[in-house]
This record gives structure tokens, C-alpha cells and sequence, in this order.
DNA sequence: GCCAACGTTGGC
DNA sequence: GCCAACGTTGGC
């Protein structure tokens, strides 16, 4: 089993948006990078766990966690015409982008924020920290999703959850 | 709102 | 195939 970490912008898509969504699944659309593809299409499995990390949002960071519901399949949206993701390169008989289900897991009582995370030395090799990171599907190791939970949950506890 | 970092595009 | 220009991401 791999894990996941997702960005979403909450004013957008936001991980209370994917536990109300029917049977807390959602499917991750629009997603418009090759390398983001690549890992949606070839590396991604029914199972697999996700975090769910809140970008361009004050503040940022992991808000709960989700799985892969269902593993890739083409992303339609690129072939509608009035989507905000529509691209010509892609056909039917041909996909060019690929998406996952997500299935809500856990929200934590807090975020666990971005800034909280660069001081866990657990964390201190993941992607996300990384400088210029923009890709909005990552690798995490199993030892850093297990240290992002365990902090998270902390939080929730000592905020007198 | 700024702007660094990065991916993509397109002229050559 | 190079690389400058451009558009986007996303933290601050």
C-alpha cells in the first residue's frame, strides 16, 4: 500500500466538501501535470491512503485523511468544452488525464500546519516542505504519513478535543 | 498583492 | 533540441 499526499484549495474543494460529498467520495478532477498524471495513472491503488493538505488557504496545512477509493480512470471533465479543465489533446479513444475516487477518513480537530510540520524532524525529507513544490499530488513514506497523523491528533488533544 | 519557482509553449 | 517568454502555483 502507497501513500498519498493531495493539495486542494479549500475555498475550492475543501475536506468537509469531500465528507459531505455522497458516501464521503469524491472523485479528484482536474488534475493538468504530466508527473501528476503519471503517479494518478501508474502508481495509485484502491486503498491507498491520502492526505489531505489545504493550499493557498491561511493557514495551510494537512486538514484529516482519505483513501483511494478507486484506482484511475480517464478524466472526463477534459472533454467538455464548458469545463474549467477542458483540454482538446484529450479523447475518449485516447485519455490524456486520469483521476482517483477519494474516500473521507478523518478529519483532524486542527490543521496540522505547514509550519508546525517544518519543525517535526520526521517530516524533515517530505516533498510538500520542499521549496517550490508545486506538484498537487505527492509521495509521502509511510513513516511520514504515520508522524503527520500522530502530530495531528496531538494537536486535536491538546486544543482540549 | 507580491513574486520566486517551476512547467509549458513555441520560435528558431 | 535549445531556451526565452509566458502562465500558474502557492507561500508569505
Amino acid at each position: 500500500m502507497k501513500h498519498w499526499l493531495f493539495k486542494t484549495e479549500p475555498s475550492e474543494f475543501s475536506i468537509d466538501d469531500l465528507r459531505r460529498s455522497p458516501q464521503g467520495t469524491a472523485p479528484w478532477d482536474g488534475i493538468r501535470n504530466y508527473q501528476a498524471r503519471n503517479l494518478i495513472r501508474d502508481e495509485m491503488a484502491e486503498g491507498d491512503r491520502v492526505l489531505i493538505y489545504h493550499s493557498s488557504s491561511d493557514p495551510t496545512g494537512v486538514a484529516g485523511t482519505a483513501r483511494i477509493a478507486r484506482a484511475a480512470y480517464p478524466d472526463h471533465t477534459a472533454w467538455d468544452p464548458k469545463s474549467d479543465y477542458y483540454d482538446s489533446r484529450s479523447k475518449p479513444e485516447a485519455p490524456t488525464w486520469f483521476m482517483v475516487d477519494v474516500r473521507f477518513e478523518e478529519r483532524f480537530a486542527g490543521l496540522l500546519t505547514l509550519v508546525a510540520m517544518r519543525e517535526i524532524p520526521a517530516l524533515r525529507e517530505m516533498i510538500v516542505l520542499r521549496k517550490g513544490m508545486r506538484l498537487s499530488v505527492q509521495p509521502v513514506t509511510a513513516a511520514e504519513f504515520e508522524a503527520v497523523v500522530r502530530h495531528a491528533r496531538a494537536l486535536g488533544k491538546a486544543a482540549g478535543g
